[in-house]
DNA sequence: CAAAAATATGAGCGATCCTTCACATTTGAA
DNA sequence: TTCAAATGTGAAGGATCGCTCATATTTTTG
């Protein structure tokens, strides 16, 4: 009756590679994998076609993650890493210069994080609601949005925490939205989204909480 | 070498009810479709599973199905209907009303169908790429457009075509977000989407092409 | 009521997948 | 050079899944 219950294994990495060949297997998986979502998503995905494109034996992949779970999970930390570190760089460098110039900036590092393998991102962003890292995806919101809030603070507008979070959910969808659709554009996505993003924040605010 | 074919199988429905409990079958597994899609999503969701749940036999299921592309199809292809009639609805009604009328009628229609049951909806886009229906997929988005740029055309604003996919993208983006963190005030959202809308329509547009 | 058509059943086959483990090879330290 | 640690290998067990088919039951037709 219960529902069947997933994801019983572990996620975490089972050891770290000590020598150079072996990290040049971590890598070579964690790229197979990639490639594989990127040709045909999740469904393709198994630890046996990993490890074949990989070119290393299922038994090594097993020696560095305990299933494929850890994989997906490997690989959404390390977006997550490059996209906040981006972030955070477009918040800092753009602190005493033209809003303008701060807004178009955090566009660009969404878009070059989200524009740049969309296939890849959509099924990490899909796997991520199964795997039991959900703090975690809560922490990245938060940090992305405390950047951007604190941005926006700092430019005078009021309830930056409401108007970040609405941001960043509209630029993500048009980011999706532009990836998946295959555009390539960039300047002109940045065009239309920092159009949106400064046509919501030129409206008064009127709601008190979300 | 080829990467793994997926989903050789058909997905257009086998035979069609012609008796009450035929019918009632297959109502009962599309509704057990759904509820495993809410509750654990494509991992847990197996025919076999569906016919358990829908308390029917695996034969049963596939007398009417030929496999699972084509449940997961036939939900897809009935939430589009609702979801087009209810956007074509809203925007017939507010043909000669006030803009700020029509936009959150419009608005209200995406939202009414995305925050219901945010999780199937989010398995079934998820779905939606593996299937071989993106032709039904495109003209369900140019259905859309096609109502949205009606309505920005009929008030005066430029390039409403451009400005429909934006717009629409960036709703979706915001409703599928507020969807899955759990918001159900649908009043705050619809306010905040106004917002973003017609502050993306107020800012002159300077593309020309997307 | 009898025959035909429609519907329902579920055991089980074949395929695939995840994972382990006994063993082979390579590397680095002494 | 020797040996222990690190790394690599792939056959195969166990489990699950998609799906078929021979058979049983119900409904409709005439």
């Amino acid at each position: 009756m219960s529902e069947k219950s997933v994801n019983t294994r572990p996620i975490e990495p089972r050891k770290a590679p000590r020598q150079a060949r072996s990290s040049a297997t971590v890598d070579a998986i964690l790229e197979a994998a990639a490639h594989i979502l990127r040709e045909g998503g999740l469904v393709p995905f198994t630890t046996n076609a990993v490890a074949l494109r990989a070119g290393a034996s299922i038994g090594s992949l097993y020696q560095y993650f305990p299933g494929k779970d850890a994989i997906l999970t490997e690989l959404i930390r390390r977006k997550r890493q490059t996209m906040l570190d981006a972030i955070r760089l477009a918040a800092h460098e753009t602190r005493s210069k033209p809003f303008a110039e701060a807004v178009d900036r955090l566009i660009a590092a969404g878009i070059a994080h989200q524009l740049d393998d969309p296939h890849v991102s959509r099924a990490l962003e899909y796997a991520e609601a199964t795997l039991p890292i959900h703090l975690e995806t809560h922490e990245l919101k938060m940090a992305i949005v405390a950047e951007v809030s604190a941005t926006f603070a700092a430019h005078g507008f009021s309830e930056p925490e409401i108007a970040a979070h609405d941001v960043v959910a509209l630029t993500r969808g048009m980011i999706d939205t532009a990836g998946l659709y295959g555009e390539t554009d960039a300047a002109s996505l940045t065009e239309r989204v920092r159009r949106a993003v400064t046509g919501y924040l030129t409206t008064a605010p009127k709601v008190s909480g979300i």
